[in-house]
DNA sequence: GAGCTAATTGCAACAATGTTGCATTTAGCA
DNA sequence: TGCTAAATGCAACATTGTTGCAATTAGCTC
């Protein structure tokens, strides 16, 4: 109950986060960044700048794609958002300042997307390049198969 | 002196094991396919389906960008070769079949490309997902960083 | 609150990448 | 050699991403 009633806060809160980081780092508080930002903020799964736009425009609100291009790149080099390689998308960043490389998991049914971090796989998986003559700078992982609930929904309990 | 003389047999035998491939699941083995098959073979780095046609042209070949994106699509399917989503080029597989998910370290000074494949990495991966509600099927590893040769020319011996 | 200026956005035009349907060609067979 | 399904080429189009420059605006000063 007071789970529900907070959620919309606790929401909000990661889009104003995003919004002081624009700010201590010396960028401006737009209102196509805020518009990304919702939007981010709303989706489920992976956006497409042209998903954006297209979501925005069903707001009756309209951006640029241009626009939308460039503030992607800046939230991705701020670390406010990541592109999720296996289908094209953006999201939100889920773990603020977290150490180690973000990984994603993708659910192939429903599309819901799931970050995490664990530092332990980063440092094998360096050690696994190491011993190739690699020596590994980032990661880039994303895994794809079923969420609980189309798992469950598949193969029951 | 063995070694050097035998190289270029071990590559072309795995274009020779990649026709056989096409050739046991019941693919034709196209002129098209076999010019593919060795720009892919040729090829240090990740190239992308307009890079083969490129490749081809300056040997005085030409293959419609459509046949390209489709022979490609079938090579990958026969896991011939993989898609490298960091860059959105394609190489060669040279990992046959290997079990479990083939892992991509690319240099990010000289784009050299090696695949490689770690069983324990994979299973560790699947149980930090489990952890969260997870079911994982595949995984899509690639890694970015520096290859022996980059490394030691910074970084000295 | 008005005015200033660099940062940001919009626009236009273009480049690159990827897809579809259908006519033509060809590999592999009898 | 001829046949036929598989594969390729072609044309047209859809989507995605980029560049340079003019117009707008956020955030500052006064």
């Amino acid at each position: 109950m007071l789970h529900l009633a907070l959620r919309p806060c606790i929401i909000s809160l990661v889009v104003q986060d995003s919004i002081q980081i624009l700010q201590t780092q010396g960028y401006r508080v737009t209102k196509p960044r805020r518009q990304v930002l919702e939007v981010l903020k709303e989706a489920k799964e992976p956006v497409s700048p042209y998903d954006i736009q297209r979501l925005l425009r069903q707001q009756g609100k309209y951006l640029n794609h241009v626009t939308i291009y460039r503030i992607l790149d800046l939230f991705c080099r701020l670390n406010l958002a990541h592109k999720v390689l296996s289908n094209g998308g953006f999201v939100k960043c889920t773990l603020g300042s977290k150490e180690g490389c973000h990984r994603f998991m993708v659910c192939r049914c429903c599309g819901v997307l799931r970050e995490f971090v664990d530092e332990e796989l980063c440092k094998k998986e360096s050690k696994s390049a190491v011993n190739l003559g690699f020596h590994t700078e980032y990661h880039l992982s994303e895994s794809s198969g079923l969420c609980s609930d189309c798992y469950r929904k598949r193969f029951g309990e």
